[in-house]
DNA sequence: CCTTTTATAGTCACTCTGACTATGAAAGGG
DNA sequence: CCCTTTCATAGTCAGAGTGACTATAAAAGG
């Protein structure tokens, strides 16, 4: 914030990206757009764009994941400021620091082609190709970074709608971690977390498909969870 | 990342701010200096400044760092992202989008003056007053998530000459966290943690004062630790 | 009805943790 | 030169948390 008359300054574009994740059908999907002009025109992309002259980036990235999405209420949504990225080199044109946000979803709403995007889709994460500029590392960055917070936040429930099952919940980190959990024991712990999720009170009950139906929980109050749901042997023992 | 052709973009102003900690006699300090114009001239501010044309975000801060803590190598010290801050009034004069970084030191040295600032000095902080911009919010998210990352990771060495004892290393985390820590307990958390210290094999002590001679340590292999070192009590049992 | 499927309850050994107590090795002051 | 202070390090013990299981319950489908 010093030399204001030392340096020159130079401007720079801003833009902000999002990494929008959501779970279907027990996997982690993305949303990406495909771009439609050069550079990387044909290619997939996360769903961005230019900051307005009085908008904030938290304001730029709600409004662009409105229009991407087409949803028609994105005030709910969880949106959490990733990282900035800012490589000289990032956009061939000109000189762009990209914001980056994470943003999660519950349900998927299929259709897209918001007001923006040529075309807009989820993709499977396994499955999001090489993307346009530095989005594969921002997209991995995304992914750890949710990964992460799960351990010790009750961020699963962004993923859910706001009744869900105790296998539901099961399933978000399974799909992020990428690895399989004991459901007695996952069941202990999050009900041992004092408002990680609070019991739907009337004797309410899904029957989704085959099999006892299973009881219906509410995310809780706590933000952070105590003691935390710590992945299974990320390293087992190094030394 | 769309829209290139939609919506004009507007050129920004781009900074970084750096929210330098070390430890000094066991209380947390922050890198100040005082402002020299307006707007909040005569005040202190978090260091800093403008990116130049071919500079990332991370090696325009790396640079600032050198400067302003007059640092002949800056190249090990612990540097890390931590947000972007881009509220449209945060800066009274024009539009400007900051990336702020924490950055971490072992010891302190004591004259600055560097090239850019007018002056600069180590203040405790609890001392560090109202700061210029929105400079107290970052300074506070910079705590934040280092006392955060504390908790999993080896972050703490960082703020350790390169051969110390664990009761330095303690001194860390009580002084970020703001806690005590029981000292038995705490050494044997640490030594259980594989790859977070290793012993300096010649049977090399320290004596700094009175008392015992401490035991010296490297850092280690690890960057994460296993099992975390969770601070304590953060929330007893709010259900 | 019997099998399959999923939810939920419970067990057991092991580890980690917090709160202690105890011992050891230096410095400093009578 | 002893004795107190100061700090490092070792050890103990009960309780909580955890992974790997086994067992029971409640539905759907043949």
């Amino acid at each position: 914030m010093l030399g204001y008359d030392k340096h020159a300054y130079e401007p720079f574009a801003v833009t902000v990206d999002l990494a929008v994740l959501t779970l279907r059908a027990g996997a982690l999907h993305v949303l990406l757009v495909q771009r439609g002009q050069e550079p990387y025109a044909g290619q997939w992309a996360l769903p961005g764009g230019f900051l307005l002259p009085d908008e904030s980036a938290e304001t730029a990235a709600r409004r662009e994941l409105a229009e991407e999405t087409g949803l028609s209420d994105v005030s709910g949504l969880h949106l959490e400021q990733l990282r900035t990225y800012s490589e000289p080199g990032r956009d061939p044109r000109m000189r762009v620091v990209s914001v980056a946000f994470t943003a999660l979803l519950p349900d998927a709403p299929e259709a897209h082609g918001g007001s923006d995007a040529a075309q807009a889709r989820w993709t499977p994460y396994d499955s999001a190709g090489p993307l346009a500029f530095d989005h594969d590392r921002i997209l991995a960055d995304a992914r750890e970074r949710v990964g992460a917070k799960l351990e010790y936040t009750s961020l699963a429930t962004a993923f859910c709608p706001p009744e869900f099952t105790l296998g539901e919940l099961q399933q978000v980190y399974e799909a992020v971690w990428g690895t399989r959990l004991d459901k007695p024991n996952f069941r202990r712990k999050v009900l041992a977390s004092p408002g990680f999720v609070e019991p739907v009170p009337g004797a309410a009950r899904l029957t989704s498909g085959r099999g006892k139906p299973a009881a219906l929980y509410r995310a809780g109050e706590a933000a952070g969870l105590h003691p935390p749901l710590l992945r299974p042997s990320r390293e087992g023992r190094p030394a």
